[in-house]
DNA sequence: GTCTATATCTTGATAGAC
DNA sequence: GTCTATCAAGATATAGAC
């Protein structure tokens, strides 16, 4: 499949609009009209730079998890304390959700997956994948250091956290008084944290 | 709005159908066709039992929020520590999700909201409050009980359990070695549970 | 790389017969 | 209540000119 490092700035506008669109209203929720709107071209030219909105989707599911690393490496290089890392991994989530709502994008599409293509699919798994695998890294570290309490294992503060914030964000939308990701993650910091 | 108590035997199996396929797909993702092939009757019948397809997903939603307050009474009625009570509600997502992988009718129409009807997003609304509302309630008898650590607000366990709970629907379906929602809930909860 | 034009299909919804 | 027939709109996708 293609990748997005060696797409074009026009193809890379079209990445952009798409995101925002599944973010905002899922892949079975936009179309390649709105993409086109967006980006001030029509909808053929869209389809000369993917082909089809599979491949599209993949590449925004693909983007998104090349950055999220990014940002978690980041966050390793700012802040030493486990807390301090969950925190800012939260607000990863916090600073997307704050643009109107915007859910995550694998969080939308792994919602939406029983009718997505199967390379949309892989994609989103490796999303997950790799934010589990970071937290539990991150946890680890946390416990050993005597940060975290270990009432849990690594892995499941991992899983809980993910799918707290995962969550919260679906909450967030559904209720007017949701209070967003970063609110409710707190929360769970707060029972793993030693007084 | 109509009410779901005071439609036909044939309006219902419409609703069970329309419910499954929110589950599964998504209120984008399904179409009066799809309905009308599980219902076993043309399209236009369908019309005539729901004129739109957003009041046929509000009583989906609204028949949704009824059978829930129904099982949270249940709950109240056959358990009586706090811990019992919210394995109880986990349970609930769990025997959702154990069907073919499907969401709650509410997390997904929550994800979707931005494109819905009103009276749609009014209904999951409710589903919310109601299920805020009762956890935050039985938080505060676990805690006054004793039973359930205070280092956390009745709220706060309210808002977390219930995001970790729609989470993890969604990771599940986004991760082949997802664990489930009433497994990553047991994990809050043991770290809510006075040792 | 972008366009106009078009093909083909599906969508939600309506009209009107039975 | 259910059906056939149909509508107008929107969907993904393709052909081919510029």
């Amino acid at each position: 499949m293609k990748h997005f490092s060696e797409i074009s700035a026009t193809a890379e506008r079209v990445v952009d609009a798409a995101e925002s669109l599944i973010q905002e209203r899922g892949y079975n929720g936009f179309s390649y009209d709105d993409v086109a709107k967006l980006v001030g071209i029509k909808k053929p030219s869209i389809h000369h730079h993917f082909a089809t909105k599979g491949e599209l989707a993949a590449v925004v599911a693909q983007r998104y998890t090349h950055r999220f690393k990014e940002s978690l490496l980041q966050i390793e290089g700012h802040h030493v304390k486990a807390q301090d890392r969950l925190t800012a991994y939260a607000d990863l989530f916090e600073k997307t959700f704050s643009t109107n709502k915007h859910l995550c994008v694998c969080g939308m599409l792994g919602a939406e997956s029983s009718s997505l293509p199967d390379l949309v699919n892989h994609e989103v798994e490796r999303f997950f994948d790799v934010n589990v695998d970071w937290l539990t890294h991150i946890a680890q570290d946390g416990q050993r250091a005597g940060q975290l309490l270990s009432v849990l294992s690594p892995e499941g503060i991992a899983e809980t956290y993910l799918s707290i914030l995962e969550g919260a964000m679906i909450v967030g939308r559904g209720m007017q008084k949701g209070t967003g990701p970063s609110h409710v993650a707190s929360h769970f910091l707060k029972a793993l944290t030693i007084a």
